[in-house]
DNA sequence: AGCACGCCGACT
DNA sequence: GTCGGCGTGCTC
C-alpha cells in the first residue's frame, strides 16, 4: 500500500473514516454481486465510473468505480486502487443498466460487468506508432491520428493506394474489385453487379499516377475524406481529377471503369518539380519518389512508404534524419468518426417523410420514447430510421443499431456507406481483436458514432448513446441463450429507458409482446405502408395436403409441381422452401420400429446424403449409418421418413430433370464467401429451382423469383410451443416476400394439412392484424405472455441422478400460490446436450408478482452439490 | 473467472 | 513421509 498504515497502537481518537482517508466501491467483471471497497492513494482521482484498474486476489485486473465506499470492510483491510485508464467514465445510465439486468437476469453485477469489458487490451492506451510526412505546407482540415495500418497482405507499390480495401468497410466484393484493379486486369475485367456499386469503390487517390477519381465531389485516400476543396489542393500540386456521379458509377459501371483505366495507362507524369522544389532535383531518385508519394501529406508507416517506393525503410529513416520527412506519431483511429448525417440521402415517399419527421421529433425532442416501426418489407423501414439516426447524429449522440445477425449484412452496411458517407462501426463475435479494441475504445471515448451490432453490442460502454433501433425486433436470435440470458430486444428498451432516449423497434412482422405495447399505447405505432400500394405483395395460396396429395413417399403436391412446370417456362425461377437440412429428419427401423437417436442428446438423427452420415443437429454428433438396426439386428432395414430439403431436390430432379436446381442449406453452402457466390448465381439466372432452409428467408433480393412454393407449412406448429405460431407466420411472412419483386407479382403456395388454421388464413388474406388478435386473446386465456410472465428454471450436470435429484427437489419445494405456479420438472427441450443433462421447470406468474423475488427466495433454499448447475432463464423463448 | 486452501492416493 | 489430484470458496 503506498499510503503509511497508521500503527495500530496510535489512535488519533478520530472516527475511523477520518483516519481511512476517501475510498470507493468498484465493480469487478468476475461473477460477484456487489462492488468491493478499495481505498484510494493521494493524488488518484477517481470518479463515478471511471475505469480503474485494481487489485484482486493475486492479481490486477480492471474495474469500473460504482460509488462511495461501502465501509463494511475495515478500512485498514481495504486494498488500494492501482491506476485509472483515464478513460472518460461510463456514464451512470450504462451503470444503472448493468445493475437493472443483473437484478432483472438474477445473474451477479459483475458477471454483468464483464460483458462490457471482456475486450482485451481494450483499457489500455493504445500505443501510438512512429509514421513519417513531408514537412510541406498540408491542406486546411487536415487531421492527426491516421490510423497506421497493418498490411496483412503485400499492399500495390504501383497503382492504387487501397488503404480502404484492408479496413474493416470493404465488403467481399470491394475487396475482390481492389484485387482486381491493383493486379491491372481491369481491362479485361467484367464488371457484374454482385454488389451495389457506391462511391465506395471508386474514389480514390492514385499516388504514383497522380490521379484523383472524385465520385459526388468526394474522394477518400488513406482513411482521409476528401471533399472538392481539398482535391485542390493536390490539383495545384499537379494532380488530375476526373469526376462522377454516384449515378453514373451506378448506372455506367463499366464505362467509368473504362475512363479510369485510360487515365490509369496514360504514361507516368514525371515527378515534376513544382515552384520552390528546386532543392528536391539533387535527391537520389528514391527520395524523391518518397517525397512525391507522400505529396498528399499524409504520415505514413516507413514500412508501407518503403513498400509503395520500392526500397528499404532504412531509406525513410534516413530521409527523416536528414529532416526532409517528419515523424509522427499516429494512434488507431475509432471506426465510424464523422457519419455525415447532410449527406444527400435518398428522396423519400411523402408517407416515408411523414413517419421519419415523426422519429426525428423523437429524436429532437429527447428524453425515453418508444416507438414500433411497421411496414413490409420493401416500404423502406431503413431508409426512414436512418433520418432519425442522421438527427441523433446531428445531435452529437452516438447511435447503437442491433440486428439479429451481422454475417448477412453486406447490403445493409452499402445503404448505410450510400446515406451517411461511411461505414459504421461493428459489433459481433466474430469481430478480429485489432478492431474489437478499436471499436470498444472509440465507443467509449465518444468518438465512434454508429455502432451496428449483433445482441452483445448493447453492453458496449457507450459514453454518450442517444437513439437505439433494434431491426427486425421480433428476430429469436436477439436472446441470449447461454450464459447470462437476456433477449437483447427487451434490455434495449430498458437501456433507453434509463437512459431517458428515444428506441426504434423495425419490422415488418413484429412481436406479439411489441403489438400488445402498441395497441396500448405504450409504443408510438408508426405504419409504413408499402410504397407501391400493395401491388408488390404476392398472391399466397393455400394447397389443402389432404385434398391435393403427393404421390407416395413424395412431398410436392400436383397443384405445386404444376406451377413450378408453368414458372420454369417462363424462364422464371422457383423457390422451394423447408426448414430442414439434410435428407430426411427421422430414420427408422422397418422390422421393430426403432429409430435411431442421437446418443449423447435425445434428438433423432438426420440422414444426410452428402457424406452419407447421419447427424444431430443439436450437438454436431454424426456417425455411418449402420448395415444393421442396433436394436433387432435386421440388416438394410431402415426407412427414411418425412422429408428434408435434400429429399426435396431429389424430387424436384426426378419431376424436372432439365432444370438447373440448387441446394441452399446452412451446410451446402460452407462459407460466407460461397453462400454470396450462390446468391449470385441466383440472380444471374443460373440456376431455375432453388431448394433452402430459412438461410435463404432473409432479406435477398431474386428480381427473377416468381413462385415460392412452401413444402411444409405446419412445420414448426407442432409441438406445443407458446411462440410456435408467431414464430411460423413471421417465417412464411418472409418466405412469402422473396417472391415477385417490382414488376413481376409472385405466387406463393403453402401446402399445408391445416388449410383453416389462423396463420394459414392470415397470411393468404393478408390479415397480420386479426391473427396477432386472435393469438392474443388466446393467451389471455391461458393466461401466458404477455399477460403474464415465465421463467425457466435450467438444472444441468453430467450426472443424470444428481440433476435429476435437485430438479426434483426444487419441484418438491417450487411456488405454487394464487399468481405463480411452477411446472416440472422435465426433461429440457434437449435433454442432453453437450454431453449434459438437463432437466427444466417453468414458472408462470401473474404480472404483479415479483417473479425474481420468488424465484430467489426458492432457489436460495437449496444446497447446490458443485456438479449441477442452476440456470434461470426469464422471459424464456422457447419450451415445451 | 482465477487462485489458494485443503484433504486423500501413489511415489522418491 | 511428500507430490499432486481437483472439490470448495473467496476475492475489498
Amino acid at each position: 500500500m503506498s499510503n503509511k498504515a497508521v500503527p495500530a497502537t496510535l489512535d488519533l481518537g478520530l472516527p475511523p473514516s477520518t483516519q481511512a482517508g476517501p475510498a470507493r466501491r468498484v465493480l469487478v467483471p468476475y461473477p460477484v454481486d456487489k462492488a468491493y471497497d478499495y481505498s484510494l492513494p493521494p493524488g488518484l482521482e477517481a470518479q463515478h465510473g471511471d475505469y480503474v484498474c485494481v487489485p484482486l486476489g493475486k492479481r490486477e485486473i480492471p474495474g469500473v468505480v460504482w460509488g462511495e465506499a461501502e465501509g463494511t470492510v475495515a478500512p485498514e483491510k481495504l486494498k488500494a486502487v492501482i491506476s485509472s485508464y483515464g478513460l472518460p467514465p461510463m456514464p451512470e445510465a450504462q451503470r444503472k443498466f448493468i445493475d437493472w439486468v443483473a437484478s432483472y437476469t438474477m445473474n451477479a453485477k459483475g458477471s454483468v460487468l464483464k460483458m462490457s469489458l471482456s475486450v482485451p487490451g481494450a483499457l489500455e492506451k493504445p500505443k501510438p506508432v512512429t509514421a513519417y510526412k513531408t514537412k510541406l505546407p498540408l491542406p486546411d482540415g487536415e487531421r492527426v491520428g491516421v490510423r497506421g495500418r497493418d498490411y496483412k497482405t503485400k499492399p500495390p507499390s504501383e497503382l492504387i493506394d487501397y488503404s480502404r480495401t484492408m479496413r474493416h468497410e470493404a465488403t467481399e466484393g470491394e475487396k475482390r474489385l481492389w484485387y482486381k484493379l491493383r493486379d491491372r486486369q481491369l481491362n479485361n475485367f467484367k464488371f457484374k453487379r454482385q454488389h451495389p456499386v457506391s462511391s465506395y469503390i471508386l474514389d480514390f487517390v492514385c499516388l504514383e499516377k497522380k490521379l484523383v477519381v472524385e465520385v459526388d465531389g468526394e474522394t477518400h485516400a488513406n482513411d482521409q475524406h476528401y471533399d472538392t476543396e481539398r482535391t485542390k489542393y493536390l490539383e495545384q500540386r499537379g494532380y488530375r481529377i476526373i469526376r462522377f456521379s454516384n449515378n453514373e458509377v451506378l448506372n455506367n459501371t463499366q464505362g467509368v471503369l473504362q475512363d479510369i483505366l485510360e487515365h490509369l495507362n496514360a504514361p507516368s507524369p514525371l515527378p515534376s518539380l513544382q515552384r520552390g522544389e528546386g532543392i528536391l532535383s539533387g535527391l537520389p531518385p528514391v527520395q524523391r519518389k518518397i517525397l512525391e508519394l507522400l505529396s498528399d501529406g499524409h504520415p505514413r508507416r516507413a514500412a508501407e512508404i518503403a513498400d509503395m517506393a520500392g526500397c528499404s525503410s532504412s531509406v525513410v529513416k534516413t530521409m527523416a534524419k536528414k529532416g526532409l520527412l517528419e515523424a509522427v506519431e499516429v494512434y488507431s483511429a475509432a471506426p465510424c468518426r464523422a457519419p455525415d448525417p447532410d449527406r444527400h440521402g435518398p428522396s423519400l415517399s411523402d408517407d416515408q417523410q411523414a413517419v421519419a419527421d415523426r422519429l426525428k421529433a423523437a429524436v429532437e425532442q429527447g428524453g425515453y420514447n418508444e416507438s414500433l416501426l411497421d411496414g413490409v418489407t420493401g416500404a423502406g423501414k431503413t431508409e426512414v430510421y436512418f433520418e432519425a439516426v442522421a438527427e441523433a447524429l446531428r445531435r452529437d449522440k452516438q447511435v447503437l443499431i442491433l440486428l439479429p445477425e451481422i454475417a448477412l449484412s453486406n447490403a445493409f452496411l452499402d445503404r448505410f456507406k450510400s446515406r451517411f458517407g461511411c461505414a459504421p462501426a461493428l459489433w459481433h463475435s466474430a469481430l478480429p481483436p485489432g478492431q474489437r479494441k478499436a471499436t470498444w475504445r472509440g465507443v467509449a471515448e465518444g468518438q465512434t458514432r454508429v455502432i451496428v451490432g449483433a445482441r452483445s453490442a448493447l453492453f458496449l460502454p457507450y459514453n454518450d448513446l442517444g437513439l437505439i433501433i433494434v431491426d427486425e425486433e421480433h428476430d429469436p436470435a436477439f436472446k441470449q441463450e447461454e450464459g447470462i440470458i437476456y433477449n437483447a430486444r427487451d434490455m434495449a428498451v430498458v437501456r433507453a429507458h434509463l437512459g431517458k432516449i428515444p428506441v426504434i423497434l423495425v419490422s415488418a412482422t413484429p412481436s406479439l409482446e411489441t403489438v400488445h405495447n402498441a395497441w396500448s399505447g405504450r409504443y408510438d405505432h408508426l405504419h409504413l405502408p408499402d410504397r407501391f400500394g400493395g401491388a408488390r405483395l404476392p398472391d399466397i395460396h393455400l394447397i389443402d395436403l389432404r385434398e391435393d396429395k403427393p404421390e407416395r413417399q413424395h412431398f410436392i403436391s400436383p397443384t405445386l409441381k404444376n406451377a413450378i412446370a408453368e414458372t420454369v417456362q417462363n424462364g422464371e425461377q422457383v423457390l422451394l422452401f423447408l426448414n430442414r437440412r439434410g435428407y430426411a429428419p427421422l430414420t427408422l427401423c422397418r422390422t421393430c420400429g426403432h429409430r435411431l437417436n442421437c446418443p449423447r442428446c435425445t434428438a433423432w438423427l438426420v440422414e444426410h446424403k452428402k457424406g452419407s452420415l447421419l447427424q444431430c443437429h443439436h450437438c454436431g454428433y454424426n456417425m455411418k449409418p449402420p448395415r444393421n438396426c442396433p436394436e433387432c439386428n435386421d440388416e438394410n432395414s431402415f426407412a427414411a421418413c418425412g422429408p428434408g430439403v435434400e429429399r426435396i431436390i431429389e424430387e424436384v430432379k426426378s419431376y424436372f430433370p432439365d432444370a438447373r436446381t440448387m441446394l441452399l442449406a446452412s451446410d451446402t453452402a460452407e462459407s460466407n464467401e460461397q453462400l454470396r457466390e450462390m446468391l449470385k448465381d441466383i440472380r444471374d439466372k443460373k440456376v431455375d429451382i432453388i431448394v433452402g432452409t430459412q438461410i435463404i428467408a432473409k432479406g435477398h433480393h431474386f428480381p427473377n423469383l416468381t413462385l415460392v412454393g412452401v413444402i411444409d407449412a405446419d412445420l414448426g406448429l407442432n409441438g406445443g410451443e407458446l411462440r410456435a405460431a408467431e414464430r411460423t407466420y413471421q417465417l412464411l411472412h418472409q418466405v412469402a416476400g422473396r417472391a415477385g419483386r417490382e414488376e413481376k407479382k409472385g405466387t406463393v403456395y403453402l401446402q399445408t394439412f391445416m388449410p383453416e388454421h389462423n396463420i394459414m388464413r392470415a397470411l393468404a388474406y393478408e390479415a397480420r392484424d386479426k391473427f396477432l388478435e386472435v393469438e392474443a386473446h388466446e393467451r389471455q386465456l391461458a393466461d401466458m405472455p404477455p399477460y403474464s410472465r415465465l421463467a425457466g428454471i435450467i438444472v444441468s450436470g453430467r450426472d443424470e441422478a444428481e440433476a435429476l435429484h435437485i430438479a426434483k427437489e426444487l419441484g418438491r419445494t417450487a411456488p405454487q400460490d394464487q399468481g405463480i405456479q411452477t411446472l416440472g420438472p422435465a426433461p429440457a427441450p434437449f435433454a442432453r446436450l453437450r454431453g449434459k443433462y438437463r432437466f427444466r421447470l417453468l414458472v408462470r406468474a401473474d404480472k404483479d408478482v415479483n417473479i425474481q423475488k420468488q424465484i430467489g427466495a426458492w432457489l436460495d433454499k437449496i444446497k447446490l452439490p458443485s456438479n449441477v448447475r442452476v440456470q434461470v432463464d426469464i422471459d424464456p423463448q422457447s419450451f415445451f
